[in-house]
DNA sequence: TATGACATGTAATCTGTTACATGATTAG
DNA sequence: CTAATCATGTAACAGATTACATGTCATA
């Protein structure tokens, strides 16, 4: 019961057709760096971008220059521009922690980009609050659970509830950070 | 190019019919507890257990005993045991840490019931070796990347290393907590 | 001119999601 | 008797994976 119609790898792509890019160029995005958790595979992410442009949120051109090979680059639409931003600036729910840290951290990736440091803080404070309570529900969930199951069943919730203690920690770091660049900014050299 | 035929779904269900379940209880433990990450949904559970039931993983029967409503109780078959235990056993790649620590940690759930402590202690120690390797290619990565991307790009791969890190203090952790277990039981009282 | 890398795509298949359908039992 | 809940499923569809197909260009 994901909120999104358009799947991760969707926006994953309009994230990265900020700069435009053949659907090659992607690919080797995925394959090269760590974004590997997508796939890299033509066949998930050809389909993935005429169904993005079948929905208007990028248009394709074939680009016939200097005697290439053809190409077809894409670029983002308004449309597709605007999906974008809504994308990152909706609130960080319990759903998404739930479900994973990938797509938030995605969002946040891209949010100095595509909006601005502002934006970026934003997604934090959201990320920050939404931790916050959904430490407290684990950690009530671990007091019922832990008569319950063995030292390892124990042991792996606890380290779910580290790595988002830890997520927790890191948004202070990235929050201190941004203020740092602020202060730097807005003080005289 | 997971190296996996059975999805998680389906290890997750082998492992919890370590007590024999109808699907509606499989069900209602997806839902209930923090394994949310699973559909709870009928349409993905039924033909997950009819697939394994296919395999020879599990066995259905159909329980009438006291006036019940039909009700089928699903149980391991040796071969779905075997299945199980060589999924927990395997090494821990680094292909298993890029898709994602969840499945690691269903496999260390269920290690010491399925198998024995021993065996937990055998997968920490795998993870701990892969762990140390990833952090390090992170790190190589990170710096390649570091001038190439804003401020939000760096934090975000920042995050993805300080989880790794912690994932690493958490298997020392877990690992102690197994040592001094086995201290506790061998030592006199 | 043949080989391999570039670049794009399609087809078959599998899994999961959503929504609906079925029947049995219990509570009011 | 009727409504709600238990328990099981199915059908239609979306998306990903794998493997294959196609054509272009560079180089040997």
């Amino acid at each position: 019961m994901r909120s999104t119609q358009i799947p991760s790898l969707g926006y994953a792509l309009l994230g990265l057709l900020q700069k435009p890019s053949s659907g090659y160029d992607l690919r080797k995005v995925f394959s090269s760096t760590s974004m590997k958790t997508f796939s890299d595979s033509p066949g998930a992410i050809y389909p993935a971008l005429a169904r993005l442009e079948k929905a208007g949120l990028i248009r394709g051109s074939i680009e016939e220059g200097s005697g290439l090979r053809r190409r077809q680059v894409f670029r983002l639409t308004p449309k597709g521009l605007s999906e974008l931003k809504q994308w990152i600036t909706r609130p960080v729910t319990q759903e998404d922690l739930v479900w994973g840290q990938q797509e938030i951290m995605l969002r946040f990736a891209f949010s100095e980009t595509v909006l601005s440091p502002a934006a970026s803080i934003n997604l934090l404070q959201s990320l920050e609050t939404a931790l916050k309570s959904y430490i407290d529900a684990l950690r009530e969930e671990f007091e019922v659970l832990k008569p319950m199951v063995p030292a390892s069943g124990r042991l792996a919730f606890e380290c779910g509830i580290r790595g988002t203690e830890c997520l927790l920690d890191w948004t202070h770091y990235a929050l201190a950070t941004y203020e740092n660049e602020g202060n730097r900014k807005g003080s005289p050299s």
